[in-house]
DNA sequence: TTGTACGCGTTATCAT
DNA sequence: ATGATAACGCGTACAA
């Protein structure tokens, strides 16, 4: 693994340069040559030296994401299309979790930054006015993910959490719920969610909304307990709108132990459709989010941008849709 | 950004060498010197290039994990853990994906390698000859990671999914049942837990049991339709071991629509022990693995190694853990 | 088509 | 306690 490219040369019977030029691209040189100079690159079990390349080049082919703890299949699959695409297109995503607060964002932003990435994915939206400045400074593509907001540094793709909780409190109220509530986890984005379902209730002179929010992320178990809460309350209810699929198959069983019919008694609206949504009984009415397609499209934004081409639409909204079935 | 070492050397009145010093390693300094150089390095908005630096020390302080494509909730919870304990421990985790088929494996590997990282996490094993000779000549610490497998490139951290399969089995009959079947993705872990089920269920002198592979990742709908292929052939089943708790919960909703009582009629067991085993009905009998842990593990152990320190225990079997509830 | 000289930003090493 | 020098391995820029 100490092979370098001088050590192909000397074996080849050429320069260095002619190695770097062979092995970076081959079409700029005869065949043969190419040939003799893989050739010996592979007797000698010679791997390029990637670090040596960023530094003589300033690119580092690396991009990195800023992620809170990865938690949620959507998210997950996004990651997994963003990873890929990356991969495909000759980068390496490096990953930073800045959930645990073990290190502050700051720190973790710099960290990252100490790699010259040549791209940064934020997967939220940098909060920290440090943080906006630095990667401004620093003029390192960057590309904010999951969630539309107002003032984004650069570019963003994602979709709009209010649209979702507006969208939603229509839907259910032209199904003519009127008592309704939102069972949800206490992240950030699922409270947008909530924010904007309660404010198009009130337009709408629907009754305010109950709300029962627990710890992200959030379980069957804790969708199951937090309908029982409010059922317990006395709450009187004929709709529920839940952060994830996940809380929504709580609702299920808990009304099905009270004996309580989806949707005639209670319609119930899911987030997520994750794959489930469509087996269970009945078959979950949900928002679907398209994760993979978000991901795929970010790394072709971003690796674009990162080789210098314009980048027509900065800020995608992808939107989302409500697949309906027969929950609600 | 195109502060160097340098500039901050002149702006504090040093060397170069004194800032790095200054930087690193704070106590080599009086107090006096370090307060300077810091100020300057802050001034200057200075950000250090670990690019460089991994050049000149040949630490890249980077860690590279081969995953195939992330799924499940447990693994995931592990990568979480293990990219927690890298970054806490002032390293990098870069993501490398095999399981499109996109890249072959060992392209993905050199690809890897080029990047000079000082550790390597291989989730699953080391398949192809080609890509162990690579780890092995390359002398970078290797932890393979989630199975245990009988010759590991060096350090191993896991547990047993054949041992799975038999316990399972064990567990089964002696509660008595004794027509068994096995409802499961067609991932390799999940098949090895297949025939290590089938071979003690032989032993024992029960029956053969029946196995439905669907294509990973499984859903519920997969499990729902498995035992119903199952039941809908006139197969004889009072017990079935599946691969997944979302695949047990399947089962659950399409023996309740054939009026199966679980456990009376059928029992369940399922796999993964997900958070939402405890508050289905009835709460489901799981195998539990501790996917953080192992991560936290593989980080502490994988850092060890990568510091010179010596690891006393290679190869660590995590163990699982048959979480017995109401479905068997 | 191929080669030479130099520099990327940092740190190891030796000196003072 | 601090500095000078060189070198890590490669690619840019130019030359031949």
């Amino acid at each position: 693994l100490g092979v370098t490219v001088v050590d192909v040369a000397k074996a080849a019977g050429y320069s260095a340069m002619t190695v770097s030029r062979a092995l970076n691209r081959p079409d700029s040189l005869p065949a043969a040559t190419v040939a003799k100079v893989r050739e010996a690159a592979a007797a000698l079990g010679y791997v390029r030296n990637r670090t040596a390349a960023s530094l003589r080049s300033s690119k580092s082919h690396l991009v990195a994401a800023l992620t809170p703890t990865l938690t949620g299949r959507v998210f997950v699959d996004a990651i997994a299309a963003l990873t890929q695409g990356l991969t495909d297109r000759g980068y390496h995503l490096i990953l930073g979790q800045s959930g645990y607060e073990g290190t502050s964002g700051d720190e973790l932003l710099e960290d990252i930054i100490s790699r010259r990435p040549d791209g940064v994915v934020v997967v939220g939206t940098m909060q920290s006015p440090r943080g906006r400045q630095l990667l401004q400074a620093s003029d390192i593509p960057t590309l904010e993910f999951w969630e539309l907001t107002k003032n984004p540094i650069d570019m963003l793709i994602g979709f709009s959490h209010e649209a979702v909780g507006l969208k939603v409190a229509d839907f259910l109220a032209a199904r003519g719920r009127k008592h309704l509530a939102y069972l949800g986890a206490d992240d950030r984005r699922s409270v947008v969610r909530f924010h904007a379902f309660r404010k198009r209730l009130k337009r709408l002179g629907l009754p305010e909304p109950r709300a029962e929010f627990v710890p992200a992320p959030a379980t069957l178990g804790s969708g199951r307990r937090s309908l029982g809460r409010l059922l317990d309350a006395g709450v009187e209810l004929d709709g529920v709108f839940c952060s994830s699929d996940t809380i929504a198959a709580g609702v299920f069983y808990e009304a099905s132990s009270r004996r309580i019919k989806v949707p005639r008694d209670l319609a119930v609206m899911g987030f997520g459709d994750l794959s489930f949504a469509q087996d269970v009984d009945p078959p979950l009415t949900s928002v679907r989010v398209d994760g993979a397609g978000m991901g795929a499209l970010a790394a072709e934004t971003l690796v674009r941008k990162m080789l210098g081409e314009k980048v027509e639409k900065p800020v995608v909204d992808v939107g989302f849709e409500i697949v309906i079935r027969k929950s609600a």
